[in-house]
DNA sequence: CCCGTTCTAGCTGTCACCCT
DNA sequence: AGGGTGACAGCTAGAACGGG
């Protein structure tokens, strides 16, 4: 098994299909077919079920695809580590909480993109427990999370400190009142749920009702219309507060505080462009 | 008919081996 | 050391086949 094989699997179990993964690696399809079938006999078992549309992993092939992803990233990163040995560039994946990525990243990647231009930085969002997932899978190179987060295998670095505040519409103040409310939140992994739940059962509330939503734009949509109130950083709703579209109400202490990680794999062949933006997070501490 | 896989023949580059 | 030769791996093109 040779690693050309293990990329060409990846290919097509990452596709779902020969053809597309035969146009993804500039190979003709028949190729891959070839080598697809060469990878099943010498492994001696079957590594995808075939259809008319396509085709899907036997639990065999899930297998060697876990074994797959680690390999070839563990080879990109050799290949990185000496070709970038001290000149940071080459490709670098980041992921972000989209309340962060808006206010503190932005001048942060700025400033990186700036001093290290020949890095190819990409940046996606979304929510905590996906985005670790995604560096644990070795999808990203490091997250911007919410901690704390206890994992084996994740490093972290200390990145942004944010202030959890309580947003509703605009002219209410009983804070009573508000928790009664529908929250309006991101996704099951969202991370101010649990500490609104936490809030809510010290005021005495054991009924709630939480509505979840996939954007932040939409949250603040919802609160300023009255749908229900929310819990997010003070950064994050600042110009929506501006403009006069929500009002934010300070939390007790215990449940003000939030912390953004920057975190990766500890077992990460760092390249010089992560070990440059991990520099530049530690400086702005 | 379309879209996907499979099969086959043939081409090309690489490598080991042998000869000069 | 340098060149010729054969085996082999990897690839392409084209045709056949199959299911919705």
């Amino acid at each position: 098994m040779e690693s050309g094989d293990l990329r060409i699997f990846q290919a097509v179990a990452r596709e779902g299909s020969i053809t597309k993964a035969a146009q993804m690696l500039n190979y003709v399809q028949s190729n891959v077919t070839t080598r697809i079938q060469y990878l099943e006999a010498q492994l001696k078992t079957p590594l995808f079920r075939r259809s008319n549309r396509g085709m899907t992993l036997t639990p065999a092939g899930e297998n060697l695809l876990g074994y797959a992803d680690k390999i070839l990233t563990l080879m990109d990163e050799a290949v990185k580590s000496t070709q970038y040995s001290d000149h940071a560039a080459g490709p670098l994946r980041i992921g972000s909480i989209e309340t962060t990525a808006a206010i503190h990243l932005t001048p942060l990647l700025a400033e990186y993109q700036s001093r290290y231009p020949d890095v190819n930085l990409s940046l996606i969002t979304g929510v905590t427990h996906a985005l670790l997932q995604k560096v644990l899978d070795y999808e990203l190179d490091g997250a911007f999370v919410y901690g704390p987060i206890d994992y084996p295998d994740i490093e972290h670095v200390a990145a942004f400190e944010e202030e959890l505040v309580l947003i509703s519409e605009p002219g209410k103040s009983d804070m009573h009142e508000l928790l009664s409310k529908p929250m309006l939140f991101f996704d099951v992994g969202c991370t101010h749920r649990a500490k609104a739940e936490s809030l809510l059962r010290g005021t005495g509330l054991t009924t709630y009702q939480i509505m979840e939503f996939g954007t932040l734009a939409v949250i603040l949509d919802g609160v300023s219309a009255g749908l229900g109130v929310s819990m997010l950083p003070r950064s994050s709703i600042a110009k929506a507060e501006e403009k006069g579209i929500i009002a934010s109400h300070r939390l007790p202490e215990e449940y003000r505080d939030l912390q953004v990680w920057f975190v990766h794999r500890h077992d990460s062949i760092y390249s010089s462009a992560l070990t440059r933006l991990i520099q530049l997070v530690e400086a702005k501490q």
